[in-house]
Formats: structure tokens, sequence, C-alpha cells
DNA sequence: CAACTCAGTGCACAACTGTTCACAGAGTAC
DNA sequence: GTACTCTGTGAACAGTTGTGCACTGAGTTG
């Protein structure tokens, strides 16, 4: 072990990804005033210190920077309903935890969620597939864990996915709201907070009564022609 | 009146008009595939066929272009909506009869409609607010619609606005997926449909079981503290 | 018919964009 | 210690952007 770069081992690797994040991190911020389209490559990097140039080192394209940024934003909303489902004991007890939690990610990574938002239906392809995938996927995973509760455990898959992409909007448009609202107005956050668990408790008083078309009758209207 | 201008009277002022409406349909086409924040004035006019300058005899500048959109846009909705009143018997109908209706005003003013959706929070804060401003509105009308019905005449203006604000955005959603669905393929939109259809129907199941909470207990939880 | 209005033109300008290329120099490998 | 790797540099390019300015010429007016 003549020279195995004995302590600052990572020093180079570790510088890259340093100036990577710094390019993430500057995009992100300017993310906050504008869509991910206008933004130049040249704006980046200078927010990011570096020149121009030296973005390719770190991605090819500016789309490839923003996919990334995509991916990093729904690890921490995975981590996040992680958390939420973590202890799972009423409908009730669900609703209240998952919108403060909600609430509470929002404003730690809102910067994040704000990128999200803006893109979810913004002028670059590549990133509104992207963003749509992984809503998707989420409502999935939201669907397989309302399997487990009792009063859910006969619904058919379909009546559960129809169910969890319901809540899913919800809380979509309850996070868009937040982000909406005007910052440090705890009034108008309060608001939005608890209209998002009444419409979450509507909705599941709506499950009480519901019989589903596929079950009880015949399937009716459905796909199947 | 010696010379009132006799029969081509409005010859120069509707020139004037028709290369306005070039413009902003122009801008609509440019619209469909990148953001408005992205989209340049130089763009529009070539697009509308005259000189980049000549946009000064029309707007001011862009963002006034934008919120001229916006305002097209809603106007057609609220013609929409308009019709979807027209024949209010039960619940029922009226869901089936506003999902029908605004799927095919959806298809029929996609552009404006596409718009709309990418902007709602876009990179222009003037034109998100528009939009904001605007379904809120849209919700607002709904609510005092909504009082008419029998079964929702007790209740409290509040719990109406929380009903109608639940339901627009389920209707928004449904117009965003009708929107990012593959064009021509009937099947996808028949099941966007039909969920579009079964989620207002479990949200106004939940209606039959929902008491306020401000009415029959306390209020809990509400902004009062 | 002469005078005027004004939508659209054409040119100019400075600013900004993405991307190329050869090059520097610190970090690493042997 | 020498040779190599590779992140970041700096100049240069062709292209685009918004906007100012003096103009033309058709449409209108008295």
């Amino acid at each position: 072990m003549h020279s195995r770069t004995p302590d600052n081992s990572a020093t180079r690797l570790e510088r890259k990804r340093r100036t990577r994040e710094a390019l993430l991190d500057a995009a992100l911020e300017l993310l906050e005033d504008e869509s991910f389209s206008s933004l130049s490559l040249r704006q980046v990097t200078r927010a990011a210190g570096i020149v121009p140039t030296a973005f390719y080192r770190h991605f090819e394209d500016m789309e490839e920077l923003g996919l990334v940024l995509i991916d990093e934003s729904f690890r921490t909303l995975r981590a996040m309903i992680r958390t939420a489902r973590a202890d799972p004991r009423t409908t009730e007890h669900v609703i209240r935890g998952s919108v403060e939690i909600l609430v509470s990610h929002v404003h730690e990574h809102d910067a994040h969620f704000r990128f999200i938002a803006r893109e979810r239906f913004g002028g670059v392809a590549a990133l509104r597939h992207a963003i749509r995938g992984e809503i998707r996927l989420f409502a999935s995973d939201l669907a397989t864990d309302l399997a487990r509760f009792p009063n859910l455990r006969s619904w058919s898959t379909d009546d559960l996915q129809l169910l969890a992409g319901l809540i899913v909007d919800t809380m979509v448009a309850t996070a868009e709201a937040i982000l909406d609202a005007p910052p440090d107005d705890p009034a108008a956050e309060a608001e939005i907070v608890a209209t998002a668990g009444r419409r979450l408790r509507m909705i599941t008083l709506g499950v009480g009564g519901w019989r589903s078309e596929g079950a009880g009758v015949a399937n009716a209207g459905e796909s199947r022609p």
C-alpha cells in the first residue's frame, strides 16, 4: 500500500460531486422564479460559480439535469410517505398524519415541490412524462397499502386504484395550494390544511357507501365494450 | 353624415383585429409544444406573418398577450358550465352531463386548455395568479349552484365551498388527464372519463354522511383557535 | 384632392444563448 | 518522479433574443 491515497481518498471525486451538487442546487433555486424551459445552461453555471463549458463534465444536457432533479424530489417524497405509513391504525389517523407530514415536507423541500408542480404540465415533454410516471407509481403504492385496511379488504384492485388516485390528486392539489399560498401566513395555511383534511374525510365517507360497478352488478360502462 | 364610411366601415380596424387574432392564434399553437415563459415575441410574430416590431401595435408585452389568452380560455369555460347547468335534475344527471360537456369542450378548445393547465403553475407569476383567480371564481359559482339542490339546501356556505372546491379540483385533474392522454386513443380516454364519473360519484356519496364540523358539534380545529 | 393616421417594414444594436476547441493544472497512478 | 487522467478555463463561433428608430403606403377624414 505505497500510496493508496491514505486519508483524502475521495478528494477528486468528492470535488466533482460537490460542483455537481452546486449545479443542481443553483438550478433548483433559479427554478423558483422561472420555469425549466426558460432556464439557460449559462444561468445555472453562472449561479454555480463555474464556466459554462464545465457543465458538460456533469450532464450531457439541461434535460438530464432536470430528470435528476425530478428523481431527487421524489426520493424525498417517497421517504415521506414511508413515514406516514409507519403507524397506520385507523383511516382517521392516517388522514391526519398524512396531511401533517405532507405539509412539513413541502415546507422542508419546498424548492423541489415547486419544481415538480411547475413542470408537471410544463413545456418539456421528458420532464412531464417522468413526473407523471412517478405520481402514478405513487398512487399504485398507496393502493396496495390501502388494501390492508379492514374495511377495504374486500375491494377490487380497480376500486382501490380509484380511491388511491382520488387521494393522491387531493394531496397534490393540497401541496400546490400550499406552495401558492402567501409565505409566512399561518392563517391561510391552516385553512389549506383544514380543507385538505376535510376533503380527505369527505372522500373516505364516500368509501362506506361505495359499491363497485364491476362487482355487484355487471361491469357497466367500463372499457370493456 | 357625408362620408361615414358607408359599407367597408371596419376595414381598417378589421384588419387590425385580424392580425391581432393571428398573433393570439399563433401564440396558442406554439404553446402546445413549449411553455409561455420560453415563448419569444419573435417566434409569435414570425408565425403570425408580421415583423417583430409590429407586435407592439397590438400588445405592450408578451405578458399582456398571455393574459388575453387566459381571458379567452375562461370565456369558453364559462360558456361550457352555463350549458352544463341548464338542466339540473339530479346530482347523477349533473355529474354525467358535466363530465361529458367538460370532455367535449376540452377537445374543442384543447389548445386553450393545454395552455391553462401548463401555466397554472408555470413560470410567469402574473399568469399564475390570473388563472388561480379564475378557478377560484369558478368554484364559487359552482357553490351557489349547488345550494339549489334539495339535499344540500341546509348546508353552510363553507361546506358548499368545500364540496365545490373538491369537485372543481377533480374536474381540473380530469381535464389535465385528458390533455395528457395519447391522442386518438378512445380506450384511454374512455377510462379517464369513467374514472372522473366514479370519482365524482364517490365524492357525492360522501355528501350523504357529511356532518359539518361547524354545525353539529363545535367548530373544532378550524382557523378559530 | 390634400392632409393625416397608423399598422406594418427594415435596419440597427447590445445582450444573451448553446456548443466547439485547445489548453491549464491539480489529483492520481505506477 | 514521471506520465497520465480529467475537472475547470477562456476565447471564439453562429444564432437568437427584445427593443429603438425612421420609414412607407394603404385607409380614412375633412
